[in-house]
Order: structure tokens, then C-alpha cells, then sequence
DNA sequence: AATGAATGAGAATTCATTCAT
DNA sequence: AATGAATGAATTCTCATTCAT
């Protein structure tokens, strides 16, 4: 091998894409995200066979992402709530503090360029916290649901959560509080 | 006059658009729009100005749509749950009914497609729906949110919710339910 | 017949035409030129067979308003300059007072649209001032050399007058003289 | 460094563009030009940003390359006439030796497509004729007129004279000194 | 491996002309 | 005859991808 592939231009693909696709969405020029990148048009395509490839890459790196994100610091040993409450505080402070990973997950999400082997594999990685929500769910409305819906709920009312605070930033403290509040009452209540 | 313009046309302009741009997002082709609509290339431009006039346009009607479907029959006199129940069966059946124009409009939605006018419009129209989520908020742990939180929540759910069914219709009836209840409870609980 | 053309339709598609050509050139779109015109797109075509033919009329009607205009008044019995000078007088005053036919007439002369028989007829009216310039050049440098010759010369200094003029309205009268001196000395002398 | 920008292609763009302009005038398509340099559609644009630089380019190339025609040899000790000649038989010569550079150079001046900076350019780069002309000018009819006029009469006659040389290719000789003594006694006499 | 020029298949419009009304 | 909607070929420019250097 002449050269190794560098995990630091890997990087800097992935995380002007991130920009770029937050920006124009999912049909961003590779162009761009490569000057924005600092490489060459053509060195992204050594490190991503192509742009659906790059696209779904990123799809997979944004999700890992939020969820190492949302597990960090995890208090296993804490109440449903409490433990809960952490998954959603970091939740939402991962979109706080970082918009464009928010808004190119977003664009992603919607785009018909994400295979559904990607889903399929972020749905794994995001399985632990099947357990979590089949522990909240355990009695209430949500009781008979798979614990997928109840999650997908939770992310749905985050994101929400999540455009209000970046509309209004200084009632953040309060959205973050009432979304949860929503969230956690519907589906144990 | 000559030949008028034709509110037939126009509606199978818009009609292949929704079917095209919710399967190919909205950097579908024009072309393809045309086509599918049964009228020549330029046609569309006879319609619609442009590309984005189109797809603002579309947004529009989409979201028109879909606020008379959730109004038709509205019981104004029954009680705050019934209401509630009606609106949110009404917005359920509708993403069900035409999973398309569902689709359409979320691409639209997170499209930089459509203009600030545009999202200003919709908010009007659906206005009227913060006097019931007012209602419904006037106690519990939405009390202290904008009637917008609420309705944004509820617009969550309720997307969460029609994603499920259409993966299992076969679970419709009880998804419908669940989400309902999370929605209601989480909001007046 | 069901209805006659209409002159005043067939003249203000050719004003119209004159205006939109010395702005846009002859790449103008027929629909400005109907529209300006007060006409349908489609009235243009029952005047006006194709837009070639449109713009080689103008071409024509354009040479015989300048040629009509350069000989109205022509002193017959005066001498050789008096009436070279009336005709150079009122070509630059043509010029002057139509700029827009000045300018549609260039565009239309270095045209590829114009054809060999438009100019083959141009050339034919402006036969008569063949003669003048014959006598012109009955001596001096342009001896031996055909009136059309000639004629082409002064055209070319009488634009290039008009381009100054144009520039400089309140030199007009000098670069007229000198225009014409230039021209007559040049021709004569 | 990967493959350079290659001279070559970009002659070959500008001397394709000369041809298809000086045929079609500058509505002639990119498209044709690329083909006709033997590049690809896209390539014309890495070499050229738009079409309206290509012909803005073209444009002062032209130009260019006519003054370096004219004052190639210019012999500076001579005679004013003999300058005047000199520069005079260049152009000449120029326009009759490339009638598609002059074709093309026609089609671009009158076009609203070269902007008010190319202009100045050229200008600016024709100034040095200003001081002949100038000195042309010091008696006779043009005593008082800018140099500019002056130079823009020679051109004009010049413009003249190359057109019947076109069309009478035999004549040439008689026609370019025909033209120069009109020049010359014109401004001179 | 890195570069960035080269490619050519689209993409959104435009527009002369036709034709239903 | 007049209208203006309908047509679809043509146009400029973009962009993912390839490949010579």
C-alpha cells in the first residue's frame, strides 16, 4: 500500500458533509463537500465509493453519535424515571448543542437515498433502548405497544422539543422540561 | 378567450407532483412531473412559474388539505375530548388514506424549498387549531406551553403513529389508539 | 373574408418589434414583441408568417423610413454638396431622432436572419443614390471607384457620427459638420 | 498537481467560438462550440464560467490580437503617413486574412451581452492609437475632435473597405488604398 | 493516495409555432 | 381574424464520477 487511507480526511469528509447536507440537503454537491473538507473532488470517492454511500455513512456516524451521546454516563442503577430523564436531557442537549447534526439527520432521515440496510442497522444499535422503553411502557397507554413505537415517540416529541428550543433559546430549560414532562406522562400516565 | 386554463390540468400537475416528489423527494424532475401529469414539458411552466412556485404550491394545497379533512364534521359542541379525538382521527385517516400526499408534504416540509411565506400561510390556516389545544392544555403539564407546542406535539405523534401503521396496517386501529391516548394524556395528564 | 388585417395591428407589431429588436437584439422573443404590441402571441403569426419573415420586413420598412427620410425635401437644383449635404443632414438627423431604428436596424444587418434577397432589395431602393454619388466621385480618390462604394463609406462615418452624438448630444452639430466634411473632403478632395 | 488547465483546449474553445459566432452570431450554442473544439459540453465551462465570459473573453482576445496585428512593425520613425499607413494595411490585411475574426468581432460589439468593463479595456488598450490619431488629426477637417473620433472614422472606413474586399477579393488592392485615401484626405485634407 | 480536469447525462427553463376556442 | 394555452425541441449550466498526472 502506498499511502493509508487518513482517518483524519475521513473525518473532515464527513463532517463538512455534515454541514453541507444540514445547509442544502441531501443533493449538497459532493463538490462542495469536498472543498469544505479541504480535499480534492476526487479523494472523497477514495474514501467513499459514492455519494449514496457517503450519504448513508453519515446516517450511520450521526446516529452512533447520539446515541453514545444519550448513553454516556448512563445511571444504570437509578429510578425508571431518572434513568429516562438522562436518555432525554441528553437527547436533547445533543440537538442543542449541535444543529447541524440535527438538521443533516433530519435530511437524511427523509431522503430516499438511506438504504434500508442502514435503518435496519441503526434500529439495532439503537435496540438498548428497547429495554428502557418496554420499562416505562410497562403499564399506562402505551402497554401493548412494541417498545420501537414508544422510543419513536420519544423522538418524535424530542424533535419537536428540539425546534421549539432553537426558535426560542432562552425558554430552553422550560421546553426541554414540558416536552419531557409530555412524553414521560403519555406514555406511563 | 382561447382555450382557458384548465383546473384540470392544474390539479393533475399538482397530483403527479405529490406521487412523484414523495417518491423521489423534491429534487424530482420537473420533466417526470409533466409526463406523469399527462401534459408536455412546458406546460408545467404555463401553471406554475417555476420549479419552486410548484412545490410551494403544492405545500399549500397539501396542508389546505389536510386541515379541511381534519375540520369536516367537527363536532363543535361535544366535549374537549371528543373534539380532540375527531381531529386527531380525521389527521390519522387522512396519512393513511393518502400516504403519498403524507409523504409529499414531509419532504416538502424539510425542503429549503419552501419559502418563509409559504410557512407563514399554514400556520394561518391552521390557527384555529390553537384554540383547541389551548383547551386542552389549560391544565396539566402543557398548561404553561403556546397552544403551537401542543399542536406541534400532537403533529409528532401523530406522524409517528401513521409511520407505524403504515408498516403493520393490520394494527391500525390499535396504533391509532395509542397514539391518542399518549397524545392526550401526556398533554391533559 | 371574415375580418381584414388590420394596418394599425400590423404597425404596431412592427414598432413594437423595432423597440424590443435595438434592446434585445434579434434574439427578442416573439411574446415581448406581442405583447408590447397590444396583440396575442398568436396575432404575430397571422401578420407575420414566421418570425424571419418579421424581421426581414422590419429590415426592409426600417431602410425605406431612412431612405424616404434622406430624400424628403431633396433640392434637386442645387449643387453637388448642397445636396450631399441634405442627404448626410438628414440621415444623422434620422439617426438622432429614431434611435431605437438605428440601433434594431444594426442588429438586424449584422443578422444571419436577414436574407440575400432583403438585402438585394435594400440595395435596389437605395439605387438612387447611386447617381449622387457617382458625381461625387466623378474626381478625387474615390475616381475609379463604384457609387456603392461610395454610398457604403458615407453610411460608415454617418453611424459613426451617430455613435458620438449619441454619446455627446450637445456636440451633435459639431460631429455633424465634421462628419460630413470628413466624408466629403475624403470623397472629393 | 493532477492534470493541468491544457492551453490548448482553451484555443481551441476561443477559435471554435470564433467560427461559430462569426456564423450564428451570439446566440450560437455552447454546445456547438464545445463540439466544434472537441471537448465535452461540460469542459467549456471549466475553461469559461459562463457563456456571456466566453464571448466577453472572446471579445477582448479578438481585439487584441487585431492591435497586435497593427502595431506589429509599426515604424516608428516614419513619416506620419507612412504610419498611418502601416497601421492602415494591417488592419486591413487583418480582417481579410481572418474574416471569421472579423465576422465574430462585429457580432460581439453590437451585442448587449459584452459589458461596460470589456469595453473599457478594449479602450484602454487602443489608446496608443489615440496618439496617432491625434496627430493625424493636428490640421484639417478633424482639427478639433477627440482622437477617439477620429479613430473610430478609420475604422469604420476600415470595416468598409474589408467588406468589399470580401465580396471582391480581386480588388483588393484598389479597394484598401481607395479606402486608406479617403481616410487620410478626409481627416488630413 | 491525492489531485482536479474531463466527461456527458440530466435539469430547469425558454420560445417559435400551432391550434382549439 | 383573434386569442393564448399547449407543445417539445433547444439551451445553458450542474454535478457525480472517472482517470490522467
Amino acid at each position: 500500500m502506498a499511502r493509508p487511507l487518513s482517518e483524519d480526511k475521513r473525518t473532515a469528509i464527513l463532517e463538512a458533509a455534515t454541514e453541507v447536507v444540514a445547509m442544502l440537503g441531501v443533493s449538497a454537491p459532493t463538490a462542495k463537500i469536498a472543498k469544505d473538507a479541504g480535499v480534492a473532488d476526487g479523494t472523497l470517492f477514495t474514501y467513499f465509493a459514492s455519494k449514496d454511500e457517503l450519504l448513508n455513512r453519515l446516517f450511520l456516524e450521526l446516529k452512533m453519535d447520539l446515541r453514545d451521546a444519550m448513553m454516556t454516563g448512563y445511571p444504570a442503577g437509578k429510578s425508571l424515571m431518572d434513568r429516562n430523564r438522562h436518555v432525554w436531557d441528553r437527547f436533547i442537549d445533543w440537538g442543542s448543542a449541535y444543529p447541524s447534526k440535527r438538521r443533516a439527520m433530519r435530511q437524511l432521515a427523509v431522503s430516499d437515498r438511506i438504504t434500508e440496510e442502514s435503518k435496519r442497522l441503526v434500529g439495532n444499535a439503537f435496540g438498548e433502548f428497547d429495554d428502557i422503553m418496554r420499562e416505562c411502557a410497562s403499564s399506562g397507554a402505551m402497554r401493548l405497544q412494541p417498545p420501537s413505537f414508544v422510543s419513536a415517540i420519544m423522538s418524535a416529541i424530542g424533535d419537536t422539543t428540539m425546534d421549539f428550543i432553537a426558535r426560542e433559546p432562552r425558554e430552553a430549560k422550560r421546553y426541554k422540561k414540558a416536552g419531557f414532562d409530555a412524553f414521560w406522562v403519555g406514555v406511563t400516565g
